[in-house]
DNA sequence: GCGTTACGGTAACATCCGTTACGGATACGG
DNA sequence: CCGTATCCGTAACGGATGTTACCGTAACGC
């Protein structure tokens, strides 16, 4: 062996800096060469660790929503109840302050770019179905007593509503203030009688 | 005068023509010569109507509000009551066939466009803030005794939800089939007391 | 008809992209 | 110590991109 180089500490930072271009430059301007830069390395660097831009893509994909699930179930953890954990889960999802707007901008620079990747648009499947069984199952727990129909309606319904205040959000985050979107969340969460 | 040319024609194909390119090629293959292809032309003719790409974006953007704006004020008329304007206004931003599936590609796209361009931003915004205002006086004249917070919280809520259901099914339409997205609808209105 | 003018296709330009090849540097085994 | 294997920065390559310049062409006024 020669000078042991961590790899996978590499590749997380790498996937980061993916992060930091798609959420301060756009997707237009994600280059292996910006991510690069971004990570305090030369595209030499990157182009070792994946074999293509694309793989590059699909691991900081895959690495942010392994980040997200981790702390959305850590929040389940912690809550005291089904209807605080279902709150506390729908409410990491808004975009209620600077990181997770920029989570949100970053969330909708991977969508549009799946449009042109059909390995992420199934990374974005898998780990959609994912999230929308986790809400099924906390809505569930919520009100036990509901049908199942019923319960992946709301299920939609509330994970709906979340993802898009989140892109309003990112998109113009005067506009809706995070009071604003809280307030819609326990709006709605006591609209379909599953407030806390 | 030399031969006539129908400018603003040709501008409203060449928006179609990057309409196209955003919903079946993604944001990254949105090039000149691409959009050029889709309008059967060259990118001669591109670069005569538009000065720049950026524009050319702009123009698409613009026309494809007013295009929805138009669709809107129409089922709005046709309405017969303001729940009914209400859920027809909401139903029609879903993505219940192809062609709205496209369209919701198609604005995601433009989304995630406007983090590198501060002029899209601008324009998302402010349509974003008319679309807002417009679901709030439908909501407003579904419920006239409501108080106007509570009208723009419930009118947030449902403008979020109805966009998060058409990113949702715009990226995984066999998950989402129109069906599930209308109940999803009902359900919502029902909830807060303003099904028709 | 004919000159003029707008129109738009062709082709080139500089730049940037993803990717590849190479070579210097470094740490480990012996 | 030294050979060697790995690491990664450098630099180049072919191709694509936005943009510009040029020029043939077609229609209108006279």
């Amino acid at each position: 062996m020669s000078r042991t180089a961590d790899r996978p500490a590499q590749e997380e930072a790498l996937s980061r800096a993916v992060w930091e271009v798609l959420a301060h430059q756009g997707l237009e301007r994600l280059t292996v060469r910006a991510v690069a830069a971004a990570a305090g390395c030369t595209t030499g660097l990157v182009m070792h660790r994946f074999p293509n831009r694309r793989a590059l893509l699909r691991h900081a994909r895959e690495l942010l929503h392994e980040t997200s699930r981790r702390r959305v179930e850590a929040l389940e953890a912690a809550a005291g109840s089904p209807r605080e954990a279902l709150r506390a889960v729908l409410r990491q999802g808004l975009a209620i302050d600077r990181e997770a707007i920029n989570g949100s901008v970053v969330w909708i620079g991977f969508l549009a770019a799946a449009f042109a990747d059909d390995e992420l648009i199934e990374i974005h499947r898998r780990n959609n179905r994912l999230w929308r069984e986790r809400l099924e199952r906390l809505v569930g727990a919520a009100a036990p007593e509901w049908p199942a129909a019923r319960v992946a309606t709301v299920a939609l319904a509330l994970s709906a509503m979340v993802e898009g205040a989140a892109a309003f959000a990112a998109a113009d985050p005067a506009a809706y203030p995070a009071a604003a979107q809280e307030r819609m969340l326990d709006a709605a969460l006591g609209s379909h009688g599953l407030a806390a």
